[in-house]
DNA sequence: GCACTCGTTTGATCTACGTCAACACGGCAC
DNA sequence: GTGCCGTGTTGACGTAGATCAAACGAGTGC
């Protein structure tokens, strides 16, 4: 299976042409980590732009890498496939997140890439990609992602399976809080965009427990919850969850 | 904390100053992978070789970065600081494996290194590290052993707080059987190079359900176990307890 | 030889979370 | 408005695996 197979709606070339240079999402996005004198090369880097509707693939797990991706609006998550059939989501990204940098090793990818909501995404084809890391700096910056993102992993799977489902909650509006706050919104107050079944596959509970849970924390005037609307009122009582005993 | 605490034990110059070139790892090893031309860099890549006893760490999390390390004899763990003060094993490595990657992304470890046994490593300083990566092929490399990384503990990741306990069992018996395998030796019989309760950190389980589960696989015939001697019966059994909904 | 420790096995019990099931709410079509 | 469907909440109950506990074996020191 290839990239063939999705249905992908590129937005006119002339709109994104100069698109990366003027970027609302600023140094949040990759290429524009570039230091100044090698600034010059986006327009030739960023080609074309992608939007996906909800539930639109960017990319299947085994197809061949076909290019690097930065999210520029909309959210999306990546999932890897299990050997029974299942599927566990291994990550949510938002705005300013790479993707696709999974297909590195071995030239195809690992994980299917699905958006969540409506979304745009910025494209860097493989081949302009190679061009980029001829420059040293560039090359750097990427092995910082890639690095940074097998610390994002490794200490994502270390809560998994360790933690209790509490815990596991109240990391995970904690990160969520960091991340919005990371893109200067409100840290106290934001919008999950993803399902409470998607949670619970993420943190690896059922939705029923994700569901209870944010009553529970609720209950006790640490959060407000209406559907995907989350009030943090309690940021310490929740930071002390994560040392808790049980 | 740095480095400078841990007790390092370096072999004589002469000894090492040859090694790599000679070396008993032959491709499984980092540098070796270089392809003919560069070959030659070697000798002024790896500089020592560091041998440590059980218990001994290579680095800790929160290190600056010194080098990076391929394993040259022994097995190590990788273990992840959790904010109650518990840590998580997020890996075992053996001769061939590099580690220290993960301080590529800001300079300092994410995860504490320890040797499970005695241990030689050999030690690339950063310095030559970043000289190599200024050969395009070895950054090409680089970033591939950095993808898969992402692969391997993504794919972990999924698999801890997903599975049963004795998918989970199986998967680790059929991992370190391929791992074995890859290195030349019997993918039938080995040697755990860890105990129970390190297996168990590492699946997310308590030791006396992982030694409960490999008793019920010799209790079906699938293994035999004898401490931490294992010789798999029947691989298709365990394989079949991969897909098994329970 | 004996004592002591550490890792492992096995059994008995407990509990956090999964499973099953009923119901409520909100958005959408018409 | 009414009906429908997907998502979320809450309750009752079951169970996989954690916890507590006892005993054993392999090393190690003396």
């Amino acid at each position: 299976m290839t990239n063939s197979d999705i249905p992908l709606r590129e937005t006119a070339p002339t709109a994104t042409q100069a698109a990366c240079a003027q970027c609302s999402l600023g140094k949040l996005c990759f290429p524009h980590a570039l230091p100044a004198p090698f600034r010059a090369l986006l327009p030739m880097v960023q080609e074309k732009r992608i939007r996906l509707a909800r539930g639109e693939f960017l990319f299947h797990a085994r197809d061949a890498q076909a290019g690097i991706y930065a999210v520029k609006a909309g959210f999306l998550k990546t999932c890897m496939p299990l050997p029974d059939g299942q599927s566990k989501i291994v990550g949510f990204h938002a705005m300013g997140d790479v993707l696709g940098l999974d297909g590195l090793g071995r030239g195809t990818h690992t994980t299917d890439a699905m958006a969540l909501n409506g979304c745009e995404v910025c494209v860097i084809p493989l081949n302009k990609f190679e061009k980029l890391l001829e420059h040293p700096v560039e090359s750097v910056h990427v092995r910082q992602l890639l690095a940074r993102e097998i610390a994002r992993i490794e200490s994502q799977a270390a809560a998994v399976g360790t933690l209790s489902a509490k815990q596991l909650v109240a990391t995970f509006l904690l990160d969520t809080s960091a991340r919005w706050e990371n893109r200067g919104y409100s840290k106290n107050e934001f919008v999950l965009f993803m399902s409470r079944k998607e949670i619970g596959n993420f943190l690896g509970l059922t939705f029923e427990t994700v569901s209870r849970t944010l009553s529970y924390f609720q209950s006790r005037q640490w959060i407000t919850v209406h559907g995907k609307n989350v009030l943090i009122r309690d940021m310490p009582a929740l930071l002390s969850q994560l040392t808790q005993a049980t």
